[in-house]
DNA sequence: ACAAGTGTACTAATCATAATAATACAGTTA
DNA sequence: TAACTGTATTATTATGATTAGTACACTTGT
């Protein structure tokens, strides 16, 4: 379910974005597939649909939708740019973190065990 | 040397709290060294006192200073909660990362190699 | 043709945060 | 006493996020 949290710093557009991106490279929502509207998703959230139409807007700038004009926004079906992005941001933080990591005295032998508790946990 | 990165989105505030705490918690800042004062490192810095003041206080809170009232602010020579504080963050920030790569396929053994190049990383 | 729905564009107003600016104050030091 | 310390206060500016209201071109179903 596409969701907000007021308690992330995060603008909400941003928020709609990822989210959504993630649902996309998830399955949870299938290719060609149309996103709620904009005016739709705003009393859905209860926020106001120039937000949304910012994420619909970043969406279709990622890569991730394609806009239809009077019809709405869909699923791409090729998400590899998209994934592709992911994963590199993704890449990228995780070195970040080991980095900072290391300057905090933490020994590898640490990080790799976290790895194995971090990889397998649900959520 | 303590310095301000105007591409960085953090506000120069807490840029200035990270940037000191690492250095005192390296070593780089000796206990009891005393800071320069708000006045001298704005104008270094080129930026408002207030902004070195509010930077100073945050230090303060954060157990990584202390102040003497007409003197100045100087390294805590126990800095074991800051450390803490950072090693926790620091870990909370790894075990998202990791996740993060998990949700976006990214596989195990990959993070492991990344490991050996990020963790051995001049910088 | 018409009405209702789509995303988009635009301007204005509001709000929060960061940063600047200019003082003022109490304490310390020489 | 004079010059320095951190701190406090108030006002102002700048920026980004969000809200608000309106308008437009397009598609769909009647």
């Amino acid at each position: 379910m596409i969701s907000v949290d007021y308690k992330d710093k995060r603008p909400i557009y941003e928020q709609l974005a990822v989210n959504i991106t993630a649902m996309a490279l998830s399955g949870e929502l299938k290719p060609d597939e149309q996103l709620p509207s904009v005016r739709q998703l705003a009393v859905q959230l209860k926020i106001n649909p120039n937000t949304i139409a910012k994420a619909y807007a970043e969406l279709e700038r990622r890569g991730v939708t394609y806009t239809v004009a009077g019809k709405g926004s869909f699923i791409n079906s090729d998400l590899s740019s998209a994934a592709k992005a992911q994963q590199s941001a993704a890449e990228n933080n995780f070195t970040e973190a080991v980095m900072q990591a290391r300057l905090c005295g933490i020994e590898k032998s640490r990080l790799l065990e976290m790895i194995g508790e971090a990889y397998d946990t649900d959520k």
